[in-house]
DNA sequence: AAACCAAACGCAACAATGTTGCGTTTATGT
DNA sequence: ACATAAACGCAACATTGTTGCGTTTGGTTT
């Protein structure tokens, strides 16, 4: 295992125990630079193959601060790794979500949107959720 | 039924069928103005509750533009009448997507967001999906 | 108005995602 | 080494959405 050390730190520091499923969901986690389902993890994973397990986990990740929704529809949700605990993302606090129209994967990137918003007052828009759509780098022609 | 020339003209141009199910979809449609759910749909609806009725109606109204997915998320797709049909929205022909934390509706309003994107060259972005989130007149204290 | 036909319907069956309950195992602190 | 709560694993379930197929029906043609 590649990145262990960085997985048991970060089980430690959230009190959360150093399992094999719990490390090896982060270390996959930690080799990837897209989002990931509770699907792609069970197929991913060699120890431990219950879906229930793995469910139960990422919310625990979510709600710990580990991971959160990269991006979600009738297909179901996707996770990544939260910024400060991602090798792919060094140098932003903030990151933007971007589903590649031919990979289909969602990967955070680093970026900025800019935005004003205007709409009409019977709506008090607390927060804008931008997602970025087009075509990886890989996918690019 | 209160609509009714006008559903009944919207599907004669559409080359639909004016059957009972379809004429009280679109007037449950025009009778609310948040986006609904096919779950949503087969409960308001009187006459037919098949589910699988009303996904494919769903399905053959989005092909004829008739109706937009307005949001979408793990607990599935809600579809809004499309601006032109849409009694509640008369003076916009584009609109934007807010999602009450509140009741959770989705509402299609009308407004815009500017934006600029600023992102690695890694990402060729063809476009950006925002969703509007914060709480609507209704729920506001 | 009778016949025709494709659109629409309705039922059964299925797949996928996600959740809950409950008994068992195991990581971890004492 | 022991105790205990966290984590696991299994069965069962709910919901959304899809597919196949036979039947009904709206709309057109004759």
């Amino acid at each position: 295992m590649d990145n262990e050390s960085k997985i048991r730190d970060l089980l430690s520091v959230h009190g959360l125990r150093k399992t094999p499923i719990r490390k090896e969901m982060l270390d996959v986690f930690m080799n990837h630079d897209f989002a990931l389902s509770a699907s792609d993890l069970v197929h991913k994973m060699t120890v431990g193959n219950d879906r229930v397990t793995v469910y139960r986990a990422l919310v625990s990740f979510e709600e710990h601060g580990i991971l959160h929704k990269a991006s979600e529809d009738k297909n179901g949700v996707k996770y990544a790794l939260s910024d400060h605990n991602n090798p792919h993302e060094h140098h932003s606090d903030q990151h933007i979500h971007f589903i590649c129209d031919g990979c289909h994967q969602t990967y955070c990137i680093e970026g900025v949107v800019e935005h004003q918003v205007k709409v009409s007052s019977d709506f008090q828009v607390d927060r804008v959720n931008f997602t970025l759509h087009g075509l990886c780098k890989q996918c690019l022609p």
